[in-house]
DNA sequence: GTGGTCTAGACCACA
DNA sequence: GTGGTCTAGACCACG
């Protein structure tokens, strides 16, 4: 499914989140499917079982999955957007930032857009908005 | 010159840093221009001289300001932008992420690329790309 | 009868005897009336018959309905409410806990007591306290 | 402050929240006041460290506490309730169960409300409404 | 079998 | 000093 680097700086529990993120978005988990038991998956990544846990219960808070109690755990099949004003902040803050990092390595706006529409295609495939919720 | 927001999850010390690139780039700083000393700044912010201290460490890494032995802090002079392989792959998870968070807030390929064209349009005013490192 | 949201936070074996104590209060069910049998209702509710059955010995072990060796299980038909100190403590608490959430959602004593008026309409009908156990 | 009932079937990371929550209303903590730290709390009410960490987690996630990186958690000073959807759905069907359970100890609708004002005396002093937001 | 809670003890980044 | 993350290993409620 996806690969965890236990050197990078990002916490381990955050890289579960955006794996199982990315999995949803490019189809290879559907609404409604199982997902792995909390012990499989840190078996899977070699990781903690506590930290796959705590991965699941921040996407489950997100709405993004849901837990069956004693049945396990399912990609949410009524996922609603909503925008929510802090995070809206956060996201524009977050771009700045990459903006402002991109600048100093002296990349420009037309290659951050041509890397943009490279990673929309890695992840929704070749039409824009394909497989969207609308 | 530019805020702290002491209750924000990213760091005071990026924050600095985050802030001076941008002065920078508005040119509110210009190469050459004096920074204020680290005391100084951290009067200004009210926070830890060695916060302020650890934010100047790293821009003088990153070649973005220098330190003059006993004559203070400067904008550099003559930056370079190279381009680092593991910092662009970095940039690119980053960016990564974001899109993924973007998406699930609703948030459509088009929206992310106005909300870009607004913050270049802060950050170099008008021209797409003009008064870049000149 | 009732429904269960496998979703929910609350137990599946809660929800069955939250479930069978509205119906009794609103008199969908009636004291002798005769409950479907485990297997039956696990049916209805697609739910684990063990479930069902451990939520019909929570009810049994509260006196509110019996089961009749061979014939089935019944609504109690002489329910005699008992004051214990213990579950009075336990109510209070979860009252207070329920009162402080509230608190935090903004909302004011008056409209709890409007809230809480509306459910007693909905589960005994017009009068206050008229049809109770009689 | 408060304590915690280690035989109790609510979660100590939970009876910790409900603790911080009641500090905070009845005034003992004040808008502003600094938390005890994670260790120290832990301590006071010799528990495990991970298990404040939770319930302060929780609290900062609702807004009621904010943490300053490095420097501790303290009680927000502009906590502002937001009616959430959810939450309120939640918070009526909590209601009702609690309402089904009081029916069945034999406890009527007038006794609920008098138990409701004494609690809400405890918490918020004689005046309805005194120290609220608004 | 599932996830949820808790402990003990460790390391790290931040101010 | 602060909180945040992670591990190892335990117990429990639920279905």
């Amino acid at each position: 499914m996806f690969n965890i680097d236990a050197r990078s700086s990002t916490p381990i529990y955050e890289q579960i989140i955006q794996g199982i993120k990315e999995c949803i978005i490019k189809g290879i988990l559907q609404p409604g499917d199982k997902l792995p038991s909390v012990r499989d998956l840190a078996l899977m990544l070699t990781t903690n079982p506590n930290t796959v846990s705590k991965a699941y219960s921040c996407l489950e808070r997100l709405k993004i999955i849901e837990t069956l109690r004693g049945r396990g755990t399912f990609v949410s099949t009524n996922y609603k957007p909503r925008l929510e004003e802090d995070k809206m902040t956060k996201l524009k803050d977050d771009l700045k930032k990459l903006l402002l990092d991109a600048h100093y390595l002296g990349i420009k706006k037309r290659d951050i857009k041509k890397i943009m529409d490279e990673l929309y295609t890695e992840l929704l495939g070749e039409s824009e908005g394909g497989n969207e919720y609308e």
